[in-house]
DNA sequence: CAAGATATGGACCGTGGGTCCGTTTTGCAA
DNA sequence: TTGCAAAACGGACCCACGGTCCATATCTTG
């Protein structure tokens, strides 16, 4: 409950500078875990009673930069051109949603990891940011005829851009950004082509 | 480095005693952080200090428990009959090996949990359980003619099983076990499918 | 400008992983 | 057996971190 905007400007200016100096941090460290809220708390020069009366918690906290941050793209998806906007084929809209979800983490890395392991009940699939992709990604999905299982589809191809799997690709591995979002294409090229039924097993 | 085996029969029963309380604890409870290294001692009978010079950390002791309950899949893989040991066709013996993962997660949905958000640095892929699981796949993977990518095609197939997933269908979706499997199955079958690429389609 | 409402910040708390070290157990050898 | 060093025990203790509390400072409004 504690989210209710207020409208003193103080209480204003410090929202501002918390979530500046949080998304600063998130830029420059090395693990999400390191970065407490007394470091945000700090690096905003105001007290953590602050920082919490703000965002409720840690993961209102990450919700609020993941929000900001992703507010372009989910214009883009929401009413803006082809291949990301509405009044794409299908088959085209999928690939351009998750090659959208792959760069945003690429470019967010640490906030999208501290993100999907800070869910509320630690399980990252009862966070509502999930949800909704994943209720836009099924809706997708099910205009592609022959399709089945949409809802698993979904499921799986999101699991595909898992933050700590890209993470540890372009981190540890060191796959170059875009050799794995063309390997993400051809993967979800793969799942969305016409195959053999599904469901049989190809014999012979 | 505190993962040396003792031979002091002491030590060896404390250490039975620890897994069979652990094994229980995560066999019986509802979320794995709310078994705490304490909890673990105590239903051992055992002093924090024994525990903890047993297993190294909280990570130790569950890839211990994990090993254990891996133990029979892991001979069925290297040396059993197919379709999960050597010798079967790569595209069943694919299929195979990621309807066991998913049926391990399954039946010991706790446990895989607690092991994939506490890995080492917090990332799963560091832990080498994975790393072999992944390491399996992707050769076997090689060996389907036509399939490219195949090591970032195992990540993401196997992502397609992570135990947060699978918990979350399972536990609040509730979608029955026979149903998921079937779903994985569908999936992984679109991903091995002969696709639309050089080569054309597999008409029947 | 007074006064009620609201925000502030840092001391404080509970929890849980992990360590320390005086005590006990074990295995070996005389 | 007994002596004794090496190894294990266990629980008190430590510390970091998320989160709370509340006396005080700051707004806003009439």
């Amino acid at each position: 409950m504690p989210e209710r905007q207020s409208s003193r400007k103080d209480a204003i200016r410090n929202r501002e500078a918390v979530l500046a100096a949080a998304d600063a941090l998130f830029r420059r460290r090395a693990s999400p875990e390191d970065i407490t809220m007394a470091d945000v708390a700090a690096a905003a020069g105001v007290g953590k009673g602050t920082l919490f009366r703000a965002f409720g918690d840690r993961a209102g906290l990450l919700r609020a930069l993941y929000e900001a941050r992703l507010e372009p793209i989910r214009e883009a998806i929401e009413a803006g051109p082809p291949p990301l906007g509405p009044g794409t084929p299908p088959q085209d809209r999928v690939r351009a949603l998750l090659d959208a979800v792959l760069c945003f983490k690429l470019d967010n890395g640490l906030l999208a990891l501290a993100l999907e392991d800070s869910g509320s009940d630690s399980s990252p699939y009862r966070a509502d940011h999930y949800e909704r992709w994943h209720r836009l990604l099924r809706a997708v999905l099910e205009q592609i005829p022959g399709l089945t299982d949409s809802d698993f589809t979904a499921h799986a191809l999101l699991a595909a851009t898992r933050a700590d799997l890209v993470e540890h690709l372009a981190g540890e591995r060191g796959i170059p950004r875009e050799r794995m979002r063309e390997q993400l294409a051809g993967f979800v090229a793969k799942v969305l082509a016409p195959g053999p039924r599904p469901g049989g097993i190809v014999e012979e």
